[in-house]
RNA sequence: GCCAACGUAGCUCAGCGGUUAGAGCGGGCGCUUCAUAAGCGCUAGGUCACUGGUUCGAGUCCAGUCGUUGGCACCA
């Protein structure tokens, strides 16, 4: 029986273009997953879309002199045409500035409100008499009380990095116009997340042994030390609206509204295919498992506060997973913009293919620990895993046999025992690495896939069909025979982490019409299939690349 | 400062109570030539961060120390 799968995935801030760190955090596990998914047959939706709010954006937009929709709708087009380039399959990537976004939105913070979860409390901020206006933390500057430094911000000092409140600077002052801000009262909601600790500790204490240990482990530490009620407004112009009068210059903030747009993504991908309705499936049945994939500093609003808005609101699944990443750093730390300390996506891709970029970080995937990039480990794998291992072993088959064998898959005499274990073992890696993937461990999948095409070159050395075509041709043709059966077994493992090139070999064995449509199953081709003539899957990379795009880094 | 995860061969990582600690890559030696000089075999490399403890027995459990990263923000 088909399973339902929801996968949500973290939604970008559409305010610069996106690097490696975030593929292989968020974006290339759900992915990955969910072709795994489709391919068994089974119902996947997998939404995300662009954070057109937050600060990260109304910030660049300040410095470029433009407008945050303007800026965000620019990353937003840039994002649409990586995902396609990157083979990320989304079912739906909106943004949060649509319309149904903001009615959900809106239904959730009413809901919450007449429950009492939500409530209005006045808050001390400071306020701008110039401006006429309540400022952001980071609106106000003065002198570090830590360090000294004279251009603090009131949420954080840059020289020292210490965490500030606008109240610590001395000298404060508005950054728009120099004024001395005067603090005054502002009214504000708040998410009564201390209601919820309870609920939420005895979720996370039952059935989530599949958890990540991080994950688990921090969300319950968090609740050891008691949850506090956050406030979800802020004084601000840009953003999801409150849905009462008297709010109009304060808006809902990010943290609250864009985990919503999980939600509002499934109703708007129901509407798109014109049956309204559908989203229950994803979000009503409990038979639904729902995923959401998000990098590590992400862990708190999704099994924390998300969890306890969907309790709050009632009748909707709470999460079955969030696989969280850790961190892939280039040179040893985070991805830095301001210093250029990240590898680019789409400048990656104009050099590069999208595959080998799939292989690398799933092999490398920051599933316990952070990892590193580096071009050096990159045009290593590609050129001794990738092409080597399983390019090769494709590329030396496939050619002898639509050499040797009139271009079509050969016709096998009886099977000896070693043809037979090596096709026991190629179907049993394809429920192997399928195991592995439904559970996130995504580069142990790979690893088992890897290892199946390390066996099949050993076979192949074993057999020499290259000798045995001059001896005994039906022999040849066995061995021929079983590797091509492995090599189409893998085809499919590999698929969801390769979808490029393991299309192209769906087609060089014969086959018409998308992969996925052969389902995640173990079949051989029939002899006397038509082959098309084969390329090689992967290109060799030149070790000197590795020192041009290290100078790129942090120019 | 408090909380969490991580720290195992040159590199990337697996092992999470039980024989002499594993894999891939890289290094060295050999074989092979169908293949993108790819493949296969053999081999050399480790006081499992450190210090104590529990146990018949510990990378594997516990405590502490050190290091890395994340959280404790009006950054999400």
């Amino acid at each position: 029986m088909a399973e339902k799968i929801f996968i949500g995935v973290a939604w970008p801030y559409a305010n610069g273009s996106l690097h490696l760190g975030q593929i292989a955090g968020a974006y290339l596990p759900p992915d990955i997953l969910a072709r795994y998914h489709r391919a068994r047959g089974n119902r996947v939706l997998m939404v995300s879309g662009s954070d057109q709010h937050g600060t990260p954006i109304t910030v660049r937009a300040e410095q470029e002199g433009r407008t945050p929709a303007e800026v965000a709708a620019h990353f937003h087009q840039e994002f649409l045409e990586t995902w396609e380039r990157l083979g990320i399959t989304w079912d739906l990537y909106t943004t949060t500035s649509t319309d149904n976004h903001a009615r959900t939105t809106h239904d959730i913070f009413l809901r919450l409100l007449e429950k009492g979860d939500i409530y209005k409390d006045s808050m001390k901020l400071p306020y701008c008499t110039v401006e006429k206006r309540f400022l952001l933390d980071r609106y106000v500057e003065g002198t570090c009380p830590v360090c000294g430094y004279d251009g603090a911000r009131g949420d954080q000092c840059d020289n020292c990095g210490n965490v500030l409140d606008p109240t610590d600077l001395g000298n404060p002052r508005c950054k728009f116009d120099g004024s001395t801000p005067e603090v005054r009262d502002s009214e504000h909601f708040f998410l009564r997340l201390t209601a919820y600790n309870t609920r939420l500790k005895e979720w996370l204490s039952t059935g989530k042994e599949h958890w990540r240990k991080n994950v688990l482990n921090f969300s319950l530490g968090v609740l050891e030390q008691g949850l506090k009620d956050r406030s979800i407004t802020r004084d601000l112009e840009w953003g999801v609206s409150i849905p009462l009068p008297g709010y109009e210059h304060k808006r809902i903030y990010v943290w609250f509204e864009n985990v919503i747009g999980y939600l509002s993504a499934a109703k708007e991908w129901a509407q798109r295919q014109g049956t309204p309705e559908a989203w229950r499936e994803f979000w009503q049945d409990p038979a639904c498992k729902s995923y959401f994939f998000i990098g590590k500093d992400n862990i708190w609003f999704h099994t924390l506060s998300w969890p306890a808005m969907l309790m709050g609101y009632g009748d909707l699944n709470l999460p079955y997973d969030v696989p969280a990443n850790q961190y892939q750093t280039v040179r040893g730390s985070k991805a830095s913009t301001s210093r250029n300390l990240a590898v680019w996506v789409p400048d990656f891709l104009s050099r590069y293919d999208p595959d080998p970029l799939r292989y690398h970080l799933s092999a490398t995937m920051p599933e316990t620990s952070d990892s590193d990039f580096t071009w050096a480990d990159f045009v290593r794998r590609n050129n001794d895993e990738l092409v080597a291992t399983w390019g090769n072993l494709v590329h030396r088959v496939l050619t002898f046999a639509y050499r040797h064998f009139d271009g079509a898959v050969p016709h096998p005499a009886d099977l000896d025992d070693a043809d037979r274990r090596l096709l026991q073992r190629a179907e049993e890696s394809l429920a192997q690495v399928g195991q592995e993937i439904g559970l996130c461990h995504f580069r142990a999948g790979i690893g088992a896939a890897m290892a199946v095409a390390q066996e099949a070159n050993r076979y192949l050395e074993a057999k020499s069909p290259w000798k045995l075509i001059r001896e005994d041709r039906r022999k040849a043709a066995t061995a021929l025979y079983t590797v091509i059966g492995v090599i189409n077994a893998l085809k499919v493992a590999f698929y969801p982490y390769l979808p490029f090139t393991c299309q192209r070999l769906h087609n060089y064995l014969g086959y018409d019409g998308p992969i996925e449509d052969s389902g995640w199953r173990f079949v051989l081709p029939p002899p006397g299939q038509a082959m098309a003539e084969p390329q090689a899957l992967f290109k060799k990379l030149e070790p000197e690349i590795v020192e041009k795009e290290e100078a790129r880094l942090g120019q």
